[in-house]
DNA sequence: GTCTATAACTTGATAGAC
DNA sequence: GTCTATCAAGTTATAGAC
């Protein structure tokens, strides 16, 4: 149950960039919230942006390898035939999201993190791009052969629309009731939100690419 | 070519929150911005929080009478009939994105700062419920009368991660060069975006309702 | 309506004792 | 490793002259 001073600093920083983000709190914030000394933090950390680092990357790297290992099981299951676009999109979605349900109450602050990161600025901007830009380009490799008929500059796009999706999705998951009139205060259903996502973005990428495309694709 | 004091903090607040964020912005970078006075902010607005309103306000008011309006448009075209979900999308979407287009650089500075803002928490979620929460209502009715096997409470979850692609897509369409790994840099073409979103996204509403469904729907 | 001046407080960061 | 003390800078907000 007793858990370090740098542990403490991370999980009430991860809390407090999830409520506020970034920008809006401060290290004083931080500090208060793990019960630590303001010192302890540059101690720790240096600074706010290394934190903020080492925040991201707790949960990421682990995220991202489970990516990356249930890519590889399906691509063993498919023995050589690309792998089915439903499973491409189980392999990158549900990590998130399983680590989310595993995790309870850490899962869905940090599910609301990475959502509201995927669309701040600054330094989260260029985080977010060194943390999961070449896991996303591993994907939209393995979707071009999946889907062959698709320019690559078309798949770009509809990767992008889906991680929109999906960033929204986590951001919002825990308040749907908010969001959804008349929605009965249901606790947040990860695996329903996970099951529906896959089936809404497998028909967005498998509508025929788009006549009117000429010049920029 | 002169305009008054409070236009001139209100174009240099929407650029600054759509830059940094609203959190990270502070009112003197803003009459920095604007070569205004500390004062005049106060003086205008009264506050932070309430200047933020005006700033979305101005430009929200706009979108969504036009998104009203075409629906309107397309309901009489339609003459009774369900309005095709392309034509829900597209009234839905385009108004954003014509805007956009239209307003150059504004424009530009407003879909980023759109974006942001459907991630941000605190004030700037309140605000985004409350401008643009009845429109989407209206939305969802009329798509429930196009899609008709759809339960609302699916309807609703493929709401949401349409605006989730939208708000993505805009809070990135300045960028798509720092996404998109080889591609050449080409100004942004919102209009070729909201072609492929608007088909994307009717693959994935046209995918028949999930089966396992039972409990949550 | 716009300015200066300033109050009252918070910020990230560091130096140095223990 | 953790503390207190303190810094210089920046923060929102207001009072009052013009």
């Amino acid at each position: 149950m007793t858990v370090d001073t740098k542990t403490r600093i991370l999980d009430a920083a991860e809390r407090l960039f999830a409520e506020r983000g970034f920008g809006s709190t401060s290290l004083r914030n931080i500090t208060t919230a793990a019960g630590v000394n303001l010192a302890a933090i540059h101690y720790h950390f240096h600074s706010k942006d290394v934190l903020l680092e080492n925040v991201i990357t707790r949960r990421s790297d682990v995220v991202n390898q489970r990516r990356l290992e249930m890519l590889e099981r399906f691509r063993q299951e498919a023995a050589g035939a690309p792998v089915p676009l439903e499973r491409l999109l189980q392999a990158f979605l549900a990590p998130s999201f399983d680590w989310v349900r595993e995790s309870g109450e850490a899962g869905l602050r940090f599910a609301k993190l990475m959502g509201r990161l995927h669309a701040e600025g600054g330094i989260s901007q260029k985080l977010m791009i060194s943390k999961f830009g070449p896991v996303v380009e591993v994907f939209h490799t393995a979707l071009q052969e999946s889907l062959p008929g698709l320019p690559a500059q078309e798949l770009w796009w509809r990767v992008h629309f889906s991680i929109g999706a999906m960033a929204h999705t986590l951001r919002w998951s825990q308040q749907m009731v908010e969001l959804i009139p008349g929605h009965a205060p249901t606790p947040p259903d990860t695996e329903l939100a996970l099951g529906r996502l896959i089936s809404f973005l497998s028909g967005g990428f498998r509508v025929p690419a788009s006549a009117a495309t000429g010049v920029n694709s």
